[in-house]
DNA sequence: AATGATGGCAACCGCAGGCAT
DNA sequence: AATGCCTGCGGTTGCCATCAT
């Protein structure tokens, strides 16, 4: 047999919370905790379901919850990490100090969604919106040597950085050979694409955000990630992250999305931060460039998520 | 001023994995 | 080993405020 029933549904308030069964539910966790939430609202004098409680207070009443406008660079790592991890708003909560991921998810679904489809980009694949007639070959193509093009300049951009990453930073911190030895590599060689990648992967330190093109173009399954025809590419939307990203965005946070800091962790220098405000805010007059001014591989260099943005 | 449309947010619902019985 | 609860998570809904007509 297992245990008893966690809440009967009889006789139990549902609906918004009144000031005073916040009082009670807050009086009791500072108290004596939380202990089982299946217990609580009877121990605290609430007659509501433990569920309903331990969702009223992760999201609302526990201590040191920031409420009210999200800032720009939470903003950038919500985005940041929504293309890298779908909808795993949890997570992203994470590296989010003292914002609950109802409460991101919600500003994903208001804000940000209509705000990246306002500009072209679809908020599911992170992908810049381009109509690609199956029967239009040359525009197929022309797409695929213009991503190509691109990718292989940031990777070179990156590998160059790295070098310079292992002359100021002998420790390796921000490269990849902080991956421990004894731990399988999770980001493994690429097999089909550039020289650079083959020279990258096997006489340098990949940086980080190199790494994680690695992640997306080894894709999973196969089924995602991008290709080399990443006009065409699925988009991360279907490309599900292995466990070892969330592994290591947690452990290598610092180079990942940056320094916690009062606002979220962010990484933005003054220089890219620009570009941040010209990409939330277009052009001004509602129009934004086809361009990749906005997030190209400039972007891409600070942060390799940004990688799948445009194209 | 009244009414309907839209946006924002808190709360609920249902599922999955882990764990207690 | 089987059963079924607990917890955490993501998706969805419903209420309220604001805006537009």
């Amino acid at each position: 047999m297992g245990r008893t029933p966690c809440c009967d549904g009889a006789s139990l308030k549902r609906g918004p919370w009144t000031p005073e069964e916040d009082q009670k539910l807050s009086a009791y966790i500072q108290e004596h905790g939380h202990g089982s939430w299946r217990t609580l609202p009877q121990k605290a004098g609430l007659q509501r379901c433990g569920k309903s409680c331990r969702l009223r207070w992760i999201n609302y009443l526990r201590p040191g919850i920031k409420r009210g406008k999200f800032t720009l660079h939470e903003e950038q790592t919500i985005i940041q990490l929504h293309a890298l991890l779908g909808n795993r708003w949890a997570v992203i909560a994470m590296h989010l100090p003292r914002r609950t991921d109802n409460e991101i998810k919600n500003y994903w679904n208001t804000h940000l969604k209509k705000m990246l489809a306002k500009m072209g980009i679809d908020p599911v694949t992170h992908r810049r919106k381009v109509h690609v007639t199956l029967g239009s070959s040359s525009a197929t193509l022309s797409h695929m040597v213009q991503w190509e093009s691109t990718r292989l300049e940031a990777e070179a951009r990156l590998v160059r950085e790295s070098k310079l990453h292992q002359h100021s930073n002998p420790l390796g911190f921000g490269c990849s050979d902080r991956i421990l030895p004894h731990e399988p590599n999770p980001f493994p060689p690429l097999s089909t694409h550039s020289s650079v990648n083959e020279v990258s992967n096997t006489t340098l330190a990949l940086p980080h955000c190199l790494d994680m093109l690695n992640v997306w173009q080894c894709g999973g399954s196969g089924s995602g990630g991008v290709s080399a025809s990443g006009v065409e590419a699925v988009g991360i939307s279907d490309f599900t992250a292995p466990q070892s990203v969330e592994a290591f965005i947690s452990s290598h946070h610092d180079i990942w999305i940056g320094e916690p800091t009062d606002e979220g962790y962010t990484n933005l220098s003054s220089d890219n931060l620009d570009e941040w405000m010209v990409f939330a805010s277009g052009n001004g007059d509602g129009s934004f460039e086809e361009n990749t001014n906005c997030w190209n591989y400039e972007t891409l260099n600070n942060c390799g998520t940004l990688e799948s943005l445009v194209f």
